[in-house]
DNA sequence: GTCTATAACTTGATAGAC
DNA sequence: GTCTATCAAGTTATAGAC
């Protein structure tokens, strides 16, 4: 593997487990392998790398949403497995924490990033409400935006809480509630 | 005012909006007008400041939600009331960014101070479903814990997107969506 | 592309005088 | 309680040789 993907490869779980701003470009040099020299030859800023690695997580984040729900029969299902999203919340969102980080959010491109990664994510999920409301899984009376964007700060915000309190049940406590609201509308 | 109540004030605001990883003593000093000595002479150690700031951050917070629904006729408009925590969501959460802060979460005192806090604002939530099914707002197959959970996710997750796409009506979107959803199950 | 050396600045304190 | 001076370590790079 080249020196650059290995910094990239590296820099992606770093930022997402232990934050973008409070990660310095030597932590990633040593997790990496990789020397002075190499990395700044391949990232001359610190925001290049945030760059890549706010569009690869975001797009494995997606990817691994469509995967989970991909040959579920239901759009009810599928929902509900994109609300098991959280299921390893401590380790914390790929892109979530990005939200509160001051030094990412400064920079108009990783922002940009950032926002486009998540209105993808809503809109994988509204596809599934809306394959839903055609299947008769879900109800019709919902608005699939609205209702996609809610199903989503859900997930984001069970990480949140899950993190907050130490505790995963934390998270599995919030999708349980968003699931039950979902089956009494629809029943 | 003294000079403590002066550092609490400023960190309070700057932890909340800037992170407390990412911000310094030293700028914590410039902006409350504290010099270094008495800066020093009241919290030796950064970690002390956090634990006040998470503390009375959270508390504040509670304040704030049992000030919006009390005096509020039905346990679902008390709902409604907290749904519409988020209304100025670019600022984030008093205490919502200290769960993606891995400087702050390595400290246990300043992670219980934090988990008490989401437990507080949990258990006014869940209090609000309870008087709402007793009079009859709410719908009585909910379960009230697991639905306060979701809700305080709804409304946390709302803070992350609207933070992530740079639009206030991410937020929106968020609550209005759940509401909806209560609304539904509640008819 | 990769190396080592260096730079200018910030961080989170500590020391000792007033 | 508050002041100024100092500190070792870390941050985000840049310079120039190989």
């Amino acid at each position: 593997m080249d020196s650059r993907r290995k910094i990239v490869d590296s820099a992606k779980e770093m930022f997402w487990r232990h934050g973008y701003s409070t990660t310095s470009p030597k932590q990633v040099m040593a997790e990496s392998g990789v020397g002075q020299g190499s990395y700044y030859h391949h990232f001359p800023s610190k925001a290049q790398l945030g760059r890549e690695v706010v569009d690869e997580n975001g797009r494995d984040l997606v990817d691994a949403v469509q995967a989970a729900i991909s040959g579920l029969r239901t759009g009810r299902e599928q929902v509900v497995a994109f609300l098991r999203s959280a299921d390893d919340a401590l380790a914390g969102c790929r892109i979530g924490g990005f939200a509160y980080d001051a030094g990412m959010l400064a920079e108009p491109s990783l922002r940009d990033a950032l926002s486009a990664s998540f209105e993808r994510l809503t809109a994988v999920v509204e596809s599934a409400i809306r394959a839903g409301q055609r299947d008769g899984s879900l109800s019709s009376s919902l608005d699939p935006g609205r209702t996609a964007t809610a199903l989503v700060a859900v997930v984001e915000g069970a990480f949140v809480l899950a993190r907050a309190t130490g505790r995963q049940a934390s998270a599995d406590a919030a999708a349980a509630g968003a699931i039950a609201l979902l089956d009494a509308v629809a029943r």
